[in-house]
DNA sequence: ACCTGAACACCGTTCAAGT
DNA sequence: ACCTGAACACCGTTCAAGT
């Protein structure tokens, strides 16, 4: 990081390293440089030291990810869950997720196709929201499933985030006039109106799928 | 595959490889041994070829992986919203795209990170979805935020779909009770009803979107 | 306990040489 | 045009040696 010197092999007097500093340094790397920054031998090159090093704090490349995900599941609010009613709260808790994955794109596709060791500050948030719907009336063996379910389009939502917003362009071509149109003038709503497809697209998303929710438990399903 | 003896350098007489060749043996490889058995050096191993020959076919991984994604992305039903009224269609799209992905369980964390180049079949697919849609009273700028919403939530889906299906285990702890009781009783639900959590997540989830998409249609929004 | 240094077993990709 | 063979520049990880 900021040492010149060569350091001789052997102990250091003072920890170079620990947990905390590491995966710190990954997510900031992570956001820098994308997601080719967070190999384990960037991290320790940016942080002045051998690769090998690492393996004294983190078990290795998973453990890292896993390290980062808690770091980033932290800012998810869970407490609108005993302020709100059920259906605001869903809205709430889902926006917060979005939008602690959101403040670093280049985690997201990294930490979708990584499976995540269950820790238990994730099991509490779990409660948290259990507890909420069983409470609103939802059956307790269809709980979870909700919960999926609103995860799943966040996940995807979140990926969709970290994608080229002009991703779907299909250029100057005649064969699809409908899709065209509609492409341009998704285009003209948002210049007008600010904001990126991706935040459009999650928010209709959300918003359909808590008033399908709701209209699901009144209707007794 | 099946060649034994050494072959010599050199350009043999009838090509041994195609793009479609090894865009097949690819997927099927990817099938067989997960995430791990569609590189480059796999793929040519399979083919009894030196991996630099794939290069002659194929411009490189990305390309592989498109071409994958192309592969299963045919088996996604657009011919309904010809047939179905616009909220039915997208179930029976969804349902289909799903199916197309849940084949190959493999393929879904490695197509869900790799940004996909817009080819023309994609693009038809969108044409028709757009056109049902603004036929059924969806204003033409907000197609395509319905469109992306679904597929964010049917690539999440599809990821989740991959995962263990104990993911969320809490395991046994007494600080998370109506978690450990919900997680107990989804099990014994699906257990007595058939089918795994994913499905059933998935279920609630594209029924609730498609029924609070309708919702907002009627109510002008 | 916690670092260096050297090694191992992998990747994807390039390119000259051969037919 | 389409293959082999050798090389290059990468990975993550292990482990003995040093303090």
């Amino acid at each position: 990081m900021e040492e010149q010197g060569r350091r001789r092999a052997g102990r250091p007097r003072t920890p170079l390293l620990s947990r905390e500093l590491i995966l710190d340094t990954a997510l900031r790397l992570l956001d820098e440089r994308g997601e080719a920054g967070a190999g384990m031998r960037e991290v320790a090159r940016e942080l002045g030291v051998r690769p090998s090093a690492l393996y004294n704090h983190v078990a290795g490349r998973e453990d890292l990810i896993g390290g980062i995900r808690e770091l980033i599941s932290d800012r998810i609010d869970v407490d609108c869950f005993e302020e709100l009613p059920w259906d605001e709260a869903l809205i709430r808790w889902a926006d917060s997720y979005r939008a602690a994955f959101a403040a670093h794109p280049p985690t997201i596709a990294l930490l979708a196709t990584t499976p995540l060791t269950p820790d238990s500050r994730t099991s509490l948030m779990y409660d948290a929201v259990v507890r909420a719907l069983v409470r609103a009336g939802w059956p307790e063996e269809r709980a979870l499933a909700v919960i999926v379910a609103i995860e799943a389009f966040l996940l995807g939502a979140a990926l969709d985030a970290a994608a080229d917003p002009d991703m779907l362009d299909p250029g100057p071509r005649d064969d699809v006039r409908e899709f065209s149109g509609a492409f341009a003038a998704r285009k003209r709503a948002l210049a007008a109106a600010g904001g990126g497809p991706a935040d459009e697209a999650y928010r209709i998303g959300i918003d359909a799928i808590v008033a399908g929710l709701r209209a699901e438990l009144i209707s007794g399903r």
